[in-house]
DNA sequence: TCTGATTTGTTCGTATGTATG
DNA sequence: ACATACATACGAACAAATCAG
């Protein structure tokens, strides 16, 4: 007998969760009826309201007594471009620079690193962990990674301006530009839970990237974890 | 007293997990020592080697007695651009088309998918859901999205050829084109899981994206749900 | 305005399995 | 072995909001 590990009641939260989130039912229209989806699942109405309760908690629906279950509005867009910042997002929401650092620590460069920041495998890095918010439900926990031969106290600047941006203005770097972006994603570390405050079994999305200034130097390597469905990475290829 | 659902080797692992999929630590690196790491953790040695058989069962380390635990390559790159594809991937990997129909059924258009196939709202639609493997361990779970009036029948041509492409030939798209791609993750429906073969808990990346022929018309509107860690999405912005 | 049907919200009760001590 | 607590799931009933006629 294989044990159940898993509540139906989150089964059906995935079904219907895969079903908003790809736009299949998209904003404002209504689910069907508790009772509807009690006998399409063939469970108690119970067992779908707690299903429900959970999607509404995600903002993913609103449930209006006498009417319906309707589909709330999706996340907003993050696109990926040349100029695809942060602190391009917190402007767009009218936010002021929020970085709050978490830690700077040290470490060698692995190969693959050293290969994006053009450096010898061994090199000394400098990591450099943020928590950023640009609304109250749009947060990311930062990795940024610096070769720490040349932004050596950036952590500081950064510390003190809440923007990588304008810190890396103090050390000369006017204009970067984002080279190459890898998008995974993964289950959360604690703090990273903690800090973004999501429980530790909501699944993260992972976005590594290379920025670059406009002579094509490597800057930082950077890893942005964002709560699943907070943003929608958007990608055009004309 | 908080309830501590999550045991200590799963944390563990999420750690572990995050350098290796960060970088951080790259292919090839030496993990720290057992020893080291139960230290580190403040545990017991046989807490870190649950967290360690579970990355080796992932393809993300590999142990090797007497030396020490090694880290894996990393997985393959899906390269987003004008002409990603699966069968760009199937091709890459020299795989047959593999597409296999699981389902195809009707639906209304919701005003989000509506949109992006310039289709009124409700208007009818044709989903084709299939699972494709370019390689043994590189499966995924596809939803495609087709105006019904225009693609009636292309499930039955994708049943007969295992491939989209070759399929939407035969209803006289000669070329298409990706122009949009949104990206988001989440937990998997329990169809997705048992087709992917991963576990309910394991989270997987979806991407979504519309395809257009060389007149700017769109042609389908699709979903791909790919495992976690199989497959590493990249953009280039040059 | 009234009526009835539909839908969500709330509160009982019952039963079962599992983890804890 | 036993008691307790908790999460899960089902069933019934009713209250409150909404809408169509």
């Amino acid at each position: 007998m294989a044990k159940n590990r898993f509540p139906i009641w989150r089964l059906i939260q995935s079904e219907l969760e895969a079903e908003i989130r790809s736009g299949l039912i998209g904003p404002g229209d209504q689910l069907p009826s508790e009772s509807d989806l009690a006998e399409r699942f063939a469970v108690n109405r119970h067992t779908v309201r707690t299903a429900l309760a959970n999607l509404a908690m995600l903002g993913l629906v609103r449930a209006r007594r006498g009417r319906g279950v309707f589909v709330d509005d999706r996340p907003p867009e993050y696109r990926i471009d040349r100029d695809s910042k942060w602190s391009e997002i917190e402007r767009q929401m009218n936010a002021a620079p929020s970085g709050r650092v978490l830690a700077a620590t040290e470490r060698p460069a692995s190969a693959v690193i050293a290969g994006f920041l053009d450096l010898a495998e061994g090199a000394p890095l400098l990591l450099v962990e943020t928590v950023r918010g640009a609304a109250p439900a749009l947060l990311i926990y930062s990795y940024h990674v610096f070769d720490r031969g040349r932004f050596a106290g950036i952590d500081e600047a950064v510390r003190k301006t809440g923007s990588f941006t304008d810190a890396l203005a103090q050390f000369g770097v006017g204009r970067f530009f984002r080279a190459s972006t890898w998008i995974d994603c993964r289950m959360p570390r604690p703090r990273e839970a903690e800090a973004l405050s999501i429980p530790l079994d909501a699944p993260v999305l992972v976005m590594m990237y290379v920025d670059k200034d406009a002579g094509g130097r490597p800057i930082l390597y950077g890893n942005a974890v964002i709560p699943s469905g907070s943003l929608l990475v958007r990608i055009d290829t004309l």
